[in-house]
DNA sequence: TTAATATGATACCAAATGGTATCGGATGGA
DNA sequence: TCCATCCGATACCATTTGGTATCATATTAA
C-alpha cells in the first residue's frame, strides 16, 4: 500500500542503519565521518545512507566535495503512527480485560 | 546489540507481516485463516509467522490440529522505546530552534 | 474405520541484500 | 600546479529472504 511506510520500516530493519540514525541524532555527519565508526567500507556506508534516504529518515546537504547527512524528523511520523495503531489496540484489550474481570462477561475481539 | 529489538524491526520490515499483525488485531487466527487473505501458499504464511514469533510480536496457542496466532503486546515495547528516543530528540531540536529564534544564539547539537 | 483437514518438515529456487573492489571525477590545501 | 581526499558509479560476490513444491503426520468428522 504505502510505499513510504514500507521504505521507512525497511530502513529500520538493519542494525547498522539504526546505529547511523542514533549517531546523526548528535548532528550531521559526512560519509567519511560515519565510516570511522564501522568495520566496513565507505561504499557500504553510502549504500545504507541511500536506504535511509529512500525511507525518508535522513536528508542530505552537499557542500563542496563533502556530503552532510542529517535526520529528517518528518520521516519518523508514518512509523510512529503505525505503531500507535497497536497501542490503541492494547488499550482496548485492557478495557476488555477489565470488563471480563468486573462483569464476568466478554464483549470484545477476544471472542 | 539487542537481538530482540533487531528481530522485532526485522519482522516489521515486510508488508505481508505488517498486514498479518493488523489482522491479528481483530483476534487470533489460524494459519489457514490468514492464508485466505494472501496470494501465497500456507507454507509462506507460516514462515512469516515464524519471523513474527522470533520478533516477539505474536504468541501461539496450539489446539488439536490447529495453531492459533495472536498479538503479543509486550513485543512492541522495545520498538516503541527506540522510536521514542528520537521523539525526545525532536523536542530538543524544537527547543533549540526556539532558543535560536528568541535569543539569536545557538547552544545545541546543531553546532 | 476412513477420508478430509490443518499443519510440520524438507528441499529447492529466484531475487534482494549487504558487502568488497576498482575506477574515475571534483574539490581543497600546500 | 600537484597531490591528497571525499565522493559517485559500476561490477561483482556470498548470504539472506520470500516463495513454491512435495511428502509426512496428526486430528476431526462421518
Amino acid at each position: 500500500m504505502d510505499i513510504n511506510t514500507q521504505n521507512g520500516f525497511r530502513a529500520l530493519a538493519d542494525p547498522t542503519r539504526r546505529d547511523i540514525l542514533q549517531r546523526l541524532a548528535c548532528g550531521e555527519h559526512t560519509i567519511a565521518q560515519l565510516t570511522e565508526h564501522f568495520d566496513m567500507t565507505r561504499a557500504a556506508v553510502r549504500k545504507h545512507l541511500t536506504v535511509l534516504s529512500d525511507g525518508g529518515l535522513i536528508t542530505t546537504r552537499v557542500s563542496g566535495r563533502e556530503r552532510f547527512n542529517a535526520l529528517d524528523p518528518n520521516g519518523f511520523a508514518p512509523i510512529r503512527d503505525w505503531i500507535n495503531f497497536f497501542d490503541q489496540f492494547w488499550d482496548n484489550q485492557l478495557t476488555n480485560l477489565k470488563d471480563i474481570i468486573e462483569n464476568n462477561d466478554r464483549k470484545g475481539p477476544l471472542q
